[in-house]
DNA sequence: ATTGGTTCCAAACAACTGTTTGAATGCTAG
DNA sequence: CTAGCATTCAAACAGTTGTTTGGAACCAAT
């Protein structure tokens, strides 16, 4: 099986529809740069859309893998679990992805902005269901670590994910690091400040009555 | 002069911009749903990217210019001016427009990271030509609120841009008081946090010095 | 060596894109 | 009224798009 085609599209597909947009390039563009035949997307993929659609499985599920990963690891260590570490084990892979997935930075989140701006059908509806099942997980997480409930969390977690997105885009590779340590300090602040506006849990009433 | 084709053009092409994407959406489609005639959108506006950044100049002006007049009254207020009430400036009119600019909500955010997202060529930089006045005038008054330099500050307002930019896709009518208050909360707490890791400026060397 | 199936390729396909054209219309000033 | 200008319109333009096609090339198994 010489996978090497359909990999070598895959990469391409991924680098062009990052700094163009999925609309405007072109599958002749794709396959020249490719060196493959114009035939060889349809034949391996099916169409464009499932291009699209195989470029994003691949990354997605590396991403929220690693997510969940780090994210046992951290409740495994402590009960409650830290809040740092928690964020930490959202943020950082999403910034390591960013810079490691290409070449110069941001190449992946401006996909991820792309397919969330452009309506692609499907896509919309796909992502957000990879990305629901590692969502509650770290709601919950965060709601254990901040001792609120998890319902309160959503506004707050999409601050943080808002703030994520935007910076994962403009990162460079030397700055994954001090970028990670910068937004969590400032997610971590906005979480617990926000935590204190609202009705604490008092832990007994939820998970008793 | 009969400005109501040229304005129906425009409405209608924000509308669709922002369901499907720039270069998704035809001037067929425009036009037909906007019941003109095909030409008239080279007539009236030249072209269709001339069209595109037709559309952003008029949000963009009244985005711009309520941020400014907010900022204005607020550094009149008091000073050093109070952290709370410049980013309540910088965030409300932002939050009301998303709402306010077409019937549902999130319309012309969506577009704003269209036009991010879609590399369309000088779109790109008028955009963030547009946005460097305004962000200068806010970062100056961040920084004086909490009493630490400048350039410290951009990676923290970045950060609350991507938040506010990715709450505003999601954020319909009747939620735009309590999410910004949420916001403004969110992202104060992280700013003050944020400032206490850094070296404060003691605002005789700098200023002196 | 020949079979059978996978992969590649050049060429053509139908459909759609933004733009232009030139005539027809509407409206207003002289 | 009418000359002149701004606006609208149907039609056609040249170019590009994703996809399909039928045959050639390849490669392992009989």
């Amino acid at each position: 099986m010489t996978d090497s085609t359909r990999q070598r599209i895959l990469d391409t597909a991924e680098q062009l529809f990052a700094d163009q947009g999925f609309h405007a390039t072109t599958l002749r563009q794709i396959t020249r740069e490719a060196q493959v035949n114009l035939a060889a997307v349809n034949y391996h993929h099916g169409s464009k859309d499932a291009l699209i659609l195989a470029v994003f499985q691949r990354r997605l599920d590396e991403l929220n893998s690693e997510r969940l990963a780090r994210l046992q690891s951290v409740l495994d260590a402590s009960d409650p679990p830290d809040l740092e570490k928690v964020l930490g084990a959202f943020i950082y892979p999403a910034l390591l992805l960013s810079t490691q997935s290409a070449g110069d930075g941001g190449r992946f989140m401006r996909l991820l902005m792309r397919a969330w701006a452009e309506n692609a059908t499907q896509l919309h509806g796909t992502i957000a269901r990879q990305y629901s099942h590692v969502m509650r997980a770290f709601a919950d997480a965060v709601s254990r670590a901040l001792g609120t409930s998890p319902d309160n969390l959503r506004q707050q977690l999409d601050f943080l994910i808002g703030a994520l997105t935007y910076t994962m885009a403009e990162t460079t590779d030397g700055q994954v690091e001090e970028t990670a340590r910068a937004l969590v300090r400032f997610g971590c602040a906005g979480l617990r400040d926000s935590a204190l506006a609202q009705p604490r849990q008092t832990s007994l009433k939820e998970n008793i009555a």
